[in-house]
DNA sequence: CCAAAAGTGTTGGCTATACACCCATGA
DNA sequence: TCATGGGTGTATAGCCAACACTTTTGG
């Protein structure tokens, strides 16, 4: 039995390119009948759908998300969303905040349990849901018109992982297993909104005795290679034990 | 109509002699009938009873809340019910997280989106809330016997206040107008749970200009009288728009 | 040899911390 | 006059911000 008053939605956040970016979807319409237990609701949804063309349209992008179901666990229930999404098994994830006023999904009452998690592309594989029309990152910096309020959801996504990222090593979860000092800083750059000088910034990280030298150099580069590290695991997570000090 | 599986609860913090409290209630059972509209419910909430002697007992407390009108909105609603327990109307008020693991009021699936809040107890009347059997606050070091995961999401919005207390000045909500400078280091001290020193604290607070001197001085105390401040409102606006400044 | 990005140190100012004694008041 | 908490300054170490040039590589 699934809970028609609650959603688990997750704001999925990559990083490719030097660009921030989000993950969203458009769900099968048809889905929706799955919900459907009786002759009002279905009044409901066909008004839902009357009074906004933007579900029906190929326009119109959401956030991967979906009903909650009674047996399930919130935090678990996120989990297993990101991994029919993403196939990725062991991902950060933290809730947001629940959004929850009466007019947000018209016709309709649905508080949504808003999820983060931090998605690193080299590993994850976006298979197609069965539940998804389709998938597509964007940048952040150019969302497409989404339902519903879903720009205030990942706004208030994007304003905890901002406030994250001064505090916790966040970043290294968007990340190769093995990157350069300049990806580590455009990524916190891209996430802090400004530029960092980049002595200061390779300073502060070797104090942190985080990173290992893989003694291995880019490849192909039409300059000069860069060396690739990858980070210690332990350090890591003593450092988010320790809670604030990874101010940049 | 009330939403049946969700309930918004509110962590209250005061300060009373130098201690932070917790303000918690004994809700009527009775009330509990509202939320009975078929035979099925009916015979849900006999089981819990049942099976939960805790419930009807006067040993155990629970958070200040209930369930969630249909038409109310989620941040509105926290507000309310504080408004209608302790008369004050300006409250400092912050979701905290949703809980919702499945097994965490047995036999019953209730998401609880909960709350805190910083009180003044100079200002505020505790009225007992028409809902209410009792009501009291606790110290922080000693809760007493709670229903469910009750002590759970204490500790959560006590993590919560921790964090906020380092970058905000949040602190200000919970002092009387007019307050001593070993006041405001107190608070500090029972919120980070650490012990301050006082020329370095008091070098600190002056820096940021947010206090005003009253020019009046506390009196009968048996020993040499403190000044007295208020703060700046319009400084202290400014620090909370700035945001990360206010390290103690 | 040129373009493009990698990599590297020093200084001055500010901030955090550690630390101990005298003052005012009422009982 | 004593007990209680109020109130004050300095020295040191560590951290942060500002700043420009040389190195390596592939094309």
């Amino acid at each position: 039995m699934i809970l028609k008053n609650i959603s688990v939605d997750c704001v999925l956040f990559g990083f490719q390119n030097n660009k921030l970016k989000v993950l969203l979807w458009q769900a099968e319409p048809e889905l929706l009948e799955n919900f459907l237990t009786s002759e009002e609701e279905y009044e409901q949804i066909k008004i839902l759908f009357e009074k906004n063309p933007a579900l029906g349209s190929d326009n119109y992008w959401g956030l991967i998300g979906t009903h909650l179901p009674m047996e399930e666990d919130l935090d678990g229930y996120a989990k297993k969303i990101l991994q029919t999404t993403t196939g990725l098994d062991d991902v950060y994830l933290k809730q947001v905040k629940t959004f929850g006023s009466p007019g947000r999904v018209p016709h309709y009452r649905v508080l949504t349990v808003a999820y983060y998690s931090l998605i690193n592309p080299d590993y994850h594989d976006l298979k197609l849901s069965p539940l998804a029309k389709s998938v597509r990152w964007f940048d952040i910096d150019d969302i497409p018109n989404v339902i519903f309020d879903v720009k205030e959801i990942i706004n208030a996504a994007l304003k905890k992982l901002r406030e994250e990222a001064q505090y916790h090593p966040v970043g290294f979860h968007l990340l190769p297993e093995k990157f350069t000092l300049t990806q580590l800083q455009s990524l916190y750059e891209v996430i802090l909104g400004e530029k960092l000088d980049t002595r200061n910034f390779r300073k502060k990280i070797q104090n942190m005795n985080l990173l290992i030298d893989t003694q291995e150099k880019q490849k192909n580069v039409a300059h000069r290679a860069a060396k690739l590290y990858t980070f210690d695991i332990d350090v890591y997570h003593k450092l988010v034990e320790e809670g604030l000090n990874f101010r940049i």
